[in-house]
DNA sequence: GTGAAAGCGCTAACAG
DNA sequence: CTGTTAGCGCTTTCAC
């Protein structure tokens, strides 16, 4: 059985009140009283109850992270990297993270609303951003309070932190191009996905400067997965005339993509180039090791929870929209055109 | 400003009790009343204050689970499934997942503590036991539920699921040495965590059964990590006498593993071969796919989460204790010794 | 069938 | 400096 307020109180034969009054750090305590209070506290192993707290201060010092998941066996780094970022981040301010996995869809949306409407938490954490978002759009509409990580093409203005992908990508295409590369192929991210926006511009500027361009049947669509981009991969490699770089919406299709080049026994970075983008962990250790577009996931997990963290304690935030530059790195999955 | 049951009562013009009732499914509420009630919260959009309700009601349908995660860039997806696992189980039953990642040690402690006694969490989830377990100790202590993924050779009685290492490590080295190896290393997991021990036991079963033994030079150790893998796999590969099979704690391991021989050259799965331990998704896709010893932890996630959620709601468990064997996948990184 | 009142454990305004 | 009191929003006796 937890210690209450109560138990300090009767203990030490003084008020709930002052024993409250002396572990909350008010002034008007004598310092002997504090000391004792504070002794019998730990002594007993006192915290107070959560949810009387809570009641009281119509705050709950919780963070809600609704992780948009598609299956069981999402393996993707990225959300085990956000999540790291989020909870170090949370728990340094004290808060705790209230998580749930719902794909996205009716039940997703649901949650949100329970969480809102019971005050279960005080914020939310929103990731992987959609170019039509019903939580975006939810949530501002009923006054929530979060903070995204990636942009929306809505109408809506709301603070979030994202990478340039326009410019990452940009400049993976630019390496490929000035390998040589002509004909350039792009499995892309799901078109829902804000990123996807972005990406897709980026590749379509560098190509056109160039006086190249993506044509259709090198323009597919993968589902983030390594199977998705096996899949797809596999064929490309079927096609009369097949392209000679490979560029993926994110590392795990680049990762499958090579996969299904060296089952055919061509050479990752010789015969055919991969780009992948995000730079997870395992990227910089396959083998090809995978030339990719870095972003920063665990520090931006951090500072979209710093954010969110300072609206609830309503401060103001310097930044409300933060765009980073990612890193280009050069790996060795990429090559000469042959 | 979210809806409260006075505001539906007010709208109504009935007393606040009545509300609550006929939202609480209580039959002495007229059925006309009810109906208006249910009505008007569908409505208003009305969610109970959750701290309110927690403080009342003594439960608050909450499930913890603090990640004992190390570093930032934590990419097993092994968190992410049980995590998947979990969260998916525990929304089926309308309980909400509280996470938290710390690292191993006093900090975790902390958080377990926190939580239990400020009653946030009605229970916790404990993973990757350890063979002297601080978590395991303190929750028993204070008399806090809890299920573990996981055994562990403390004295003390608690509810848990987990694989048979032994058994499934010890498939593993049959197979190895049935493919006519003799000289095979292990790559074990950190010597704290409780599996280590029985995927010892199995190696060393197997071993003897055939006359051998595991060399002290080959019996290393990683810390689970593709790069701890790939660093002391150079190593092996350094020896005078290397190894023809090694054999890997886990599967991200493994892949640090594969990758270290394929940086000198050699083919994995013809002149050396590699086995790794849990069949996470990418197993299936590397390259060369990975033989390894299947675990189903999105399973087991969901069962340890059922079976807390039992023990919470004040049921019996009709099993405390689940061992269940984990099935040898064969793929193309063993081959025959050569 | 419905309402008034008490209380979950805590904090905060107000006396003394 | 300390204690009494009220109230956060809900559930749950107990009267009517």
């Amino acid at each position: 059985m937890p210690v209450r307020l109560k138990d300090i109180a009767q203990h030490l034969g003084i008020s709930i009140t002052t024993v409250s009054r002396a572990l909350g750090g008010y002034s008007d305590v004598a310092h002997e009283t504090r000391q004792r209070v504070e002794k019998a506290a730990l002594e007993m192993g006192y915290y107070p109850d959560a949810s009387a707290q809570k009641l009281q201060k119509q705050r709950t010092d919780t963070i809600g992270f609704i992780i948009p998941t598609f299956g069981p066996r999402f393996a993707d780094p990225f959300w085990s990297e956000v999540l790291a970022g989020l909870g170090n981040e949370a728990s340094q301010h004290g808060m705790d993270l209230l998580v749930a996995t719902n794909p996205p869809g009716p039940s997703e949306i649901e949650t949100y609303q329970r969480w809102a409407g019971s005050r279960r938490v005080d914020g939310f954490i929103l990731v992987r951003t959609r170019r039509d978002d019903a939580r975006i759009r939810y949530l501002s509409n009923c006054g929530a309070l979060f903070v995204a990580y990636g942009r929306s093409e809505m109408d809506v203005d709301f603070p979030y932190v994202g990478v340039d992908g326009q410019r990452g990508m940009y400049t993976a295409t630019r390496h490929l191009i000035d390998l040589g590369h002509r004909r350039i192929a792009y499995i892309a991210p799901p078109s829902e996905a804000q990123f996807s926006v972005h990406r897709l511009a980026g590749i379509q500027e560098a190509l056109q400067e160039n006086g190249a361009s993506l044509p259709p049947e090198l323009h597919l669509q993968g589902d983030l997965t390594q199977e998705s981009g096996y899949r797809v991969t596999k064929w490309l490699l079927a096609l009369d005339h097949s392209p000679t770089a490979v560029l993926c919406g994110n590392d795990l299709m680049a990762l499958g993509a090579i996969s299904a080049i060296q089952e055919t026994g061509l050479i990752v970075g010789r015969d055919l180039s991969v780009v992948g983008f995000d730079d997870i962990p395992w990227a910089a250790h396959s083998h090809p090791s995978l030339t990719t577009v870095h972003q920063p996931v665990y520090e931006i997990g951090r500072r979209v929870c710093r954010m969110l963290i300072q609206r609830i304690r309503g401060e103001d935030l310097q930044e409300r929209h933060i765009v980073l530059q990612p890193k280009f790195v050069v790996r060795e999955s990429t090559g000469p055109a042959t």
